[in-house]
DNA sequence: ATCTATTCATAACC
DNA sequence: TGGTTATGAATAGAT
């Protein structure tokens, strides 16, 4: 008579093995968002910082949370690596509001299109002063073969410790170039998270903020 | 009469605004594990590829969380991150079973601590071949102030390209090393997932394994 | 570290 | 991809 059949099953309990087809994005979707909002979370709750990464496994589409951002964990991340122990380390927190951090960003995206069809051109042009002769820049220079392993480690933090000079410089500088041509707002030290999809193609991001009543947390591209 | 009282109230509902003290620390413990379940379950299910990162806020304890393992899915980030499109990387999953592995590591931790003491004087006595005409090593120069925007973006990059090759070289000495001293056993491609509580006092790490029936999840150091 | 009572995340369906 | 429902899971509070 009546209808008392349940619409639906609810949640029903799933095996923990590999899923397949459209099952499996539907499941990756809705996971890997609730896998940021508990990392987003998990920040607010506790003042943690925090990257997550993720690739999924057909087309290799990348999807990133950070708080503050991305680099800001990774880089600490490489740096603590080693032994090197930074307790509070090279995280000046930009005082730019979410507003001028877009601003930034729109800007940054702009610079790396530019920058990119021309260093090719500049690359044949330019000398560098940092230590090569004649043929170009000395980073593009392969690897020698035959450099031992301690050379090797030495040289793999070098890298991190120069990557993260450059991060600093970059982003000095993109401050510095908002400051200029921005009317300084707010300089309070704001709180962001970023939530990023990344993938080949380059397609943008993918949804409205967390905890929209409490953090100005939202998303954006997350690069430098 | 009977007593009928809840013996607790149960999952309450809490403000999404930042802990402090020892319910801070409570909340942190709980959550973060919840999260690298839910990581290492978003592996298993789709296939994913995860890194998850974490500083905690007092003494900036690390922990982390890498399917395959954490270095994999940061090389990935770092060389997807300006538009270089790997669609599936640099990534020869090591034929290194999980005993293998942890020869591997051991030995990576001791190279690493040599070459920690031997570096200064290294540096002193050799001459490298890469660019640098007499001071040392190019890549403990001095980054230029005067160095434009552009020119830092490819300079980014190529860091975190050397960065990869440097990964992919250390990983092949080993790989080679390992073969070289020890029988080969199964050269399956191991499923790994690397769990990490690497602190600056550096104890070790957390707990037992993932979905125990399923995968071979484990922990362990995920260092090169 | 354990234990409940609850809130929260999400599998199945649309 | 986005919304609904019913249920399995995560976890706040207390021990």
């Amino acid at each position: 008579m009546d209808m008392p059949t349940k619409k639906t099953k609810g949640r029903q309990r799933i095996e923990m093995k590999k899923l397949d087809g459209s099952k499996q994005q539907v499941t990756f979707s809705k996971r890997r968002t609730g896998l940021f909002k508990k990392a987003g979370e998990l920040c607010v709750l506790c003042g943690a910082e925090v990257a997550v990464i993720v690739f999924s496994e057909k087309k290799g589409k990348r999807f990133c949370f950070g708080h503050p951002d991305v680099e800001t964990v990774l880089n600490r991340y490489l740096s603590s690596k080693n032994g090197n122990t930074f307790p509070q380390p090279f995280k000046k927190y930009v005082p730019v509001d979410e507003f001028t951090r877009q601003n930034a960003e729109a800007e940054k995206e702009l610079e790396i299109e530019k920058e990119r069809m021309a260093e090719i051109e500049e690359a044949k042009k330019k000398k560098n002063n940092v230590g090569n002769e004649d043929l170009g820049f000395w980073w593009d220079e392969p690897l020698d073969e035959n450099m031992g392993l301690e050379e090797l480690h030495h040289y793999t933090r070098a890298l991190e410790e120069a990557r993260r000079k450059v991060a600093a410089r970059v982003e000095e500088m993109m401050v510095m170039r908002i400051c200029s041509s921005v009317s300084p707002m707010e300089t309070g030290v704001g709180d962001h998270a970023f939530v990023n999809q990344n993938l080949e193609g380059g397609n943008g991001d993918i949804g409205g903020g967390f905890f929209g009543s409490h953090g100005n947390f939202g998303f954006g591209h997350g690069q430098f």
